[in-house]
RNA sequence: GGGCGGUUAGCUCAGUGGUUAGAGCGCAUGCUUCACACGCAUGAGGUCGCAGGUUCAAGUCCUGCACCGCCCA
């Protein structure tokens, strides 16, 4: 069993007596147990090690990640019910659109979710993690639309019915891709809880709402200018209007005077509207047209008689100073044309063709018409001239059709007070945004907050639920269909054709989800929420308005913590898209490269830092994480082949320094991780586990521990002192504890380790988290550690400088402070094995120095090989030099400092700890300094 | 036009006003060391975007500028 399958336990093995029998034992009991006993002890007893060796030497997580997700699933981790006897947590995922497909974005966004949730599982909470899905009222329809046109079906020929009926036949095919690829990224969603947005319940929750806005007036019917997407045939609200930049042109256009004089000459960048001019404005002081104002012109081609009229909102700079003003067309001009009194013409229809009044250019498209124009207007010779012009336009951010400002009666909610409420909300910290800055951009939309306009001429998303009465005109808002008109009483009611915005719908998901508006258990146990994740692209879409309307219908925001993480983007700093070429799919990573999801997920949350709102991401950083992966593995590995004969109830027995050393720096690792997952910077999280296992565990425990397992007596008479099983505590115990801390960012390699180390309980995913155990720390141990692995490394930096072969053992004397000999001497079994050297001499600094020797001065010891051990490869020249440029930086620093000691005016102000301290570092600085100086006087001798 | 973020080693990024600024990757050299070559060891590599200012002390605080990016109008 052991030897096939690329995992450790193989999942179904991993749980054998928990799973099947109510014998687990209780988490708080403390005792110990061996997961698959069989197997540890045999591998103990016989040949055990051998069959742990065979095991590969990588980790392949394409073994374990499904499988075990499944088994997390089945035992109902991921479901959170109301309990009063413990702290809810919740978290609700930003609802992919149901068209979706997973993404990079989705992977670091639910990978960080992910994380909480996990984090706060093991803290004890009884943590939600929902899921849903959006329907998405203009992308889905689109997709729809498109498969359609394939057929040669155009929506408008089935009919609003049919229609219906096709998306819905989609979204139930292609509509839960979305959910089996969250799923594979291990997160631990509640999927019990599944929501859409069009469910029944959440559909009933959002005409709950829209009833109340309108009865309390807060939703009304208005004509205004909106931005008009011509291909999707509806508005859509300004925020999903996208601005770029384009190269265009300004034309500019006489209009010759009414009277026969010579006129104005306008600039324009959109000639096709003149057909529906009504004035030319200036601004009241431009100079050059004060004789105009009050004249009238004639609109070319038309031939329309219109006046010139004064505006301080026009822009002498602009153009000529002259604008044309065409209130059907352009927002500014619909303004001026209000106040002024002037018609106002259409000339562009729904699709965004000329109208037929528009003669020869009737049904022309508007681009079209814009050439057409120009052109015309040229022959008439009215055409001054046109220039390269850069201007912003927008486009519709679903289907990037360009937008046509567009005259239309719609439905606008009234913002006003709730985005008061939410300002208020922020500002007094009732909710909090990481990082702070975005609050200063929430606040800043909130508080020049404009009507929403609601509705979209879609057939797919929630049907406003408004009745307008065939007989009078009245219009009632209701849930279910009103009998009759609540004016006159007649019964012929038709209901609004509109649906909807998406937003809409999405802004209730924090308590439609809890089952709002029904008084559930679910809603007072788990609202407000936790915390929400999101990126910064939707803070005025989503999260503004969620706190608008969570506040307007829960009185209370719906959650405490806002988390912006960072936006991926390739190396070369371009956003990731698909249709680009230049996105990484996450899955691909996982399964097709076989990085595994965990390699994705942590390589995502480890460059997810405060500081940048981007985070630049390639496929190197997700297998430089399989390679930490590996290195994991490994090191389960080693540690497995060491365990055997060990008892985890036995008592403590001796440890060794570098046994308190480790568990000293985990203790702290446990703190930090904890504080760094808390404040949500995940990067810092992520290092320091990184960092703590890679260089402190591996590379430093496990090369110390093999030399006390080396020297160790296996035997339990011959470990009186029970220093075999502290080694074996150590090694398991703060492995163990790593993969729990690491566990909410890497869920399935630290279940994998896990399972197969002595531990308690059934699972990692619901251990408790280590407790910072402060007992564990220890200074002393700590700088023990410190002055060994200095050691070492001056002995290995030295045997490379002088090319020493590996394998050579040589000898070594060590000089160092009296009272560090104690501790060097008794780590002298560790100086020996990890530096190579044959044995080891203490001495006291003032002893005298070996005649020949090469050696490294460090702050409180220093290290000489003697010569006569390494025989005529010394180059006496080059050490020299060594030393000599190692003087010179010395003298450099010593210079510095003493320049700032013997500034009055630093001994004065600066607080006298640092003086102290830079005193100090003189000290040292000066004793090093004179015995390299001696060094070097010793070598000046040698030939 | 307004606001925000960034600019630190070849790349990606850390860096509470106080030692001569760090990490991972990459690079160089050596190593089939009994967990791991997806590895180990050693090492090279930086005028902290530019210019001023504050301070005993600035990568860090202030002002201005440049460039890259995001948002709003």
């Amino acid at each position: 069993m052991l030897s096939t399958g690329g995992s450790f336990a193989r999942v179904r093995d991993a749980e054998r007596g928990w799973h099947h029998g109510a014998k687990a034992p209780s988490q708080r009991t403390g005792s110990f147990c061996w997961d698959r006993m069989g197997d540890s002890t045999s591998m103990a007893r016989a040949g055990g090690e051998d069959m742990v060796k065979t095991l590969p030497t990588t980790y392949d997580p394409r073994q374990v990640e499904m499988a075990r997700y499944k088994i997390w699933k089945d035992a109902g981790y991921f479901r959170a019910l109301p309990d009063p006897k413990r702290r809810p947590w919740a978290v609700m995922m930003p609802l992919p659109n149901v068209t979706g497909e997973l993404h990079i974005g989705h992977a670091l966004n639910n990978g960080m979710q992910d994380v909480l949730a996990r984090f706060k599982r093991m803290q004890g909470f009884n943590a939600l993690y929902q899921p849903g899905t959006d329907h998405a009222g203009i992308a889905t329809q689109n997709v729809v639309e498109r498969a359609l046109a394939k057929e040669g079906i155009r929506r408008e020929a089935l009919g609003r019915e049919k229609f219906q009926e096709r998306v819905w036949e989609w979204v139930r095919k292609y509509g839960g891709i979305i959910y089996g690829q969250l799923e594979r990224l291990g997160i631990s969603c509640d999927w019990d809880r599944k929501i859409f947005t069009l469910d029944p319940a959440y559909y009933d929750s959002v005409m709950e709402a829209f009833v109340r806005l309108y009865n309390k007036g807060l939703i009304t019917r208005g004509t205004y200018m909106v931005n008009w997407c011509p291909r999707d045939g509806s508005v859509i609200s300004d925020l999903e209007v996208e601005y770029e930049e384009v190269d265009s042109h300004l034309w500019y256009v006489r209009y010759p005077g009414a009277d026969g004089g010579a006129g104005i000459v306008i600039a324009t960048q959109r000639p096709e509207t003149i057909l529906a001019d009504v004035a030319v404005a200036v601004h009241p002081d431009d100079a050059r047209y004060q004789g105009l104002v009050g004249q009238f012109v004639l609109v070319p081609i038309v031939n329309r008689r219109v006046p010139v009229i004064a505006d301080r909102r026009i822009d002498p700079r602009f153009g000529t100073g002259a604008l044309k003003v065409t209130p059907g067309h352009a927002p500014l001009d619909y303004e001026i044309g209000q106040e002024h009194h002037l018609p106002t013409l259409v000339t562009l229809d729904l699709q965004g063709r000329m109208t037929p009044d528009t003669g020869k250019y009737a049904g022309m498209d508007r681009f079209a018409a814009r050439d057409a124009v120009a052109a015309d207007l040229k022959v008439l010779g009215l055409l001054e001239r046109v220039e390269p012009y850069r201007t912003s336009v927008g486009h519709c951010d679903r289907c990037h059709t360009v937008i046509e400002p567009y005259i239309s009666e719609q439905w606008f909610a009234d913002m006003k007070g709730m985005a008061q409420r939410a300002a208020e909300a922020i500002r007094a910290g009732r909710v909090r945004f990481h990082p702070q800055r975005w609050a200063e951009v929430a606040l800043d939309w909130l508080d020049q907050i404009r009507p929403w306009v609601i509705s979209r001429q879609l057939w797919w998303g929630h049907r406003i639920p408004v009745w307008q009465c065939g007989s009078c005109g009245t219009r009632q808002a209701s849930k279910t269909p009103p009998a009759r008109c609540t004016k006159c009483g007649e019964g012929n009611l038709i209901q609004d054709s509109d649906v909807l915005d998406t937003w809409f719908s999405s802004a209730l998901w924090p308590f439609a989800t809890l089952g709002w508006p029904q008084d559930t258990a679910d809603l007072r146990y788990f609202y407000p929420t936790s915390v929400l994740v999101t990126d910064r692209g939707i803070i005025f879409l989503w999260v503004c308005r969620m706190i608008m309307v969570g506040l307007q219908f829960m009185d209370t925001a719906p959650f405490a913590d806002v988390y912006i993480h960072p936006t991926v983007l390739t190396l070369d700093g371009r956003r990731m898209s698909k249709s680009l070429g230049t996105g990484i799919d996450p899955l691909e990573m996982a399964d097709t490269r076989g990085y595994g999801v965990d390699a994705v997920r942590f390589a995502l949350v480890m460059r997810a830092s405060q500081t940048q709102q981007d985070m630049r991401f390639g496929e190197k950083m997700i297998e430089d994480v399989r390679n930490f992966n590996t290195k994991i593995w490994n090191a389960a590995r080693f540690v497995l082949m060491n365990l055997d004969g060990f008892d985890p109830n036995a008592s403590v027995g001796t440890q060794s320094s570098a046994d308190r050393w480790i568990r000293s720096r985990y203790a702290r690792l446990a703190g930090e991780v904890t504080a760094n997952l808390d404040s949500y910077q995940f990067d810092k999280a992520a290092k320091a586990l990184y960092d703590f296992i890679w260089n402190e565990y591996c590379d430093w425990y496990l090369e110390l521990a093999k030399v006390d397992l080396q020297t160790l007596p296996t035997d339990r008479a011959g470990d009186s002192a029970g220093r075999r099983t502290a080694v074996q505590r150590t090694l398991s115990s703060v492995l163990t504890g790593a993969m729990q801390l690491l566990h909410p960012i890497m869920p399935f390699l630290t279940e994998e380790v896990w399972q197969t180390l002595p531990h308690d309980g059934p699972s990692i995913m619901i251990s408790p988290w280590p407790q910072v155990q402060s007992a564990w720390i220890d200074p002393a141990a700590e700088q023990e550690l410190e002055v060994v692995m200095a050691v070492v490394r001056a002995v290995r930096s030295l045997r490379a400088e002088l090319s020493i072969p590996p394998a050579q053992r040589i000898p070594a004397y060590v000089y160092a402070e009296e009272h560090q000999i104690g501790v060097l001497r008794r780590a002298s079994r560790y100086v020996e094995a990890l530096a190579k050297v044959g044995s080891v001499e203490h001495h006291a600094l003032r002893d005298s120095r070996p005649a020949h020797s090469v050696a490294s001065v460090l702050a409180g010891a220093e290290i000489h090989l003697p010569l006569q051990d390494l025989g005529g490869i010394v180059d006496f020249e080059k050490e020299r030099r060594r030393h000599g440029k190692g003087l010179e930086a010395l003298h450099t620093e010593l210079e510095l400092l003493q320049r700032r000691l013997a500034d009055e005016a630093f001994r004065k102000n600066a607080p006298p700890e640092v003086v102290a301290q830079q005193r100090q570092r003189q000290e040292d600085l000066q004793t090093r300094a004179r015995r390299l100086q001696e060094l070097l006087d010793s070598l000046a001798s040698i030939r």
